[in-house]
DNA sequence: ACAGTATATTTCGCTTCGGTAATATATTGA
DNA sequence: TCAATATATTACCGAAGCGAAATATACTGT
């Protein structure tokens, strides 16, 4: 009947809204973008979006070196170079030699980066409120799990597979 | 019992692993990832992950104008002018002046433009597939779903709203 | 001891994105 | 007609990220 079989794409589709790679994109930018701008109204000029990663791992465990940060925050060393760099430009963390180890530089907090963790974490709690209002519990869980499975793909298949 | 009640944050952890944004910006970066070495592999030196929501666009419909792709692609539109300024270099794009309206220029496929679309929709396809390997049917509508309803927060929270 | 390898960090170049301001053209109202 | 306003695009700047290669230090086996 069907004297040539038209391609089934399963997943490539002209709308954007139905693509979960853009979804995903679109969500990411926003949220951060969101970020920002509570961040700005809060008055925490000297707090990006991007610090919140390292920050959350350093008011965990202080004096991490650049490369564990980036393995928590889902870095490559190469990134966190800059972000440091930032981060000690606006005064919230320290570069400190590690004696032990020449070639490691641990991360210290500073007295800014340690005071300003109640005030991120009321405004975090808020943004994400707001971001999943009409987000049901369990569609959340749900969304988590799906995410994290989709990076397990992803880490599986970039692995060296043996021949 | 409890003098001070404790600060019980719901969005706020200190694991990425369990923090939603966090794991929506790593899954976005990390699909970019595989479609870049995907691309590479399969020849397509000239096309960037970054292009695909506008060949995309232009596939469906040639000749968009640069707001009208950026709108569709969920861009700013100075974002775009250096997007389509890589996508002309490439060779996968046009920009033509429109005679109705001097402000506007009218984004056009080239030839190569065009003809790539069969193998990008291929591996497309075949890479999501990977992508989404053990995500089923139904996780994959839901995920969408709520990342909508997200955007759908966000876009609602940043509208003037009237006194 | 030392050559080879491994690890930590940085440097450099590039992509991708947003935000603000400038420029050019259209449209509209008085 | 012409001033005010709106729209389309770009210019410029900074942030944030990746990947390859360089540098410095540590470790390991012989």
């Amino acid at each position: 009947m069907t004297p040539k079989k038209k391609t089934a794409y399963r997943y490539f589709s002209a709308d954007p809204q139905d693509c979960p790679y853009y979804l995903v994109t679109r969500v990411s930018l926003a949220a951060t973008s969101v970020f920002k701008r509570a961040f700005a109204e809060a008055g925490l000029t000297e707090l990006r979006p991007a610090y919140m990663g390292v920050l959350m791992c350093l008011w965990n465990e202080d004096g991490l070196k650049v490369i564990e940060l980036g393995r928590r925050a889902g870095l490559e060393p190469s990134t966190m170079t800059g972000l440091i760099d930032r981060m000690e430009r606006d005064g919230l963390v320290t570069r400190v030699p590690d004696p032990e180890d020449r070639r490691v530089l641990k991360i210290n907090l500073t007295e800014a980066g340690s005071a300003i963790k109640d005030t991120v974490a009321e405004k975090v709690d808020l943004v994400m409120g707001q971001v999943l209002s009409n987000v049901d519990t369990d569609d959340l869980a749900q969304l988590k799990d799906t995410l994290r499975q989709i990076l397990t793909n992803i880490h599986e298949g970039s692995e060296d597979e043996p021949s």
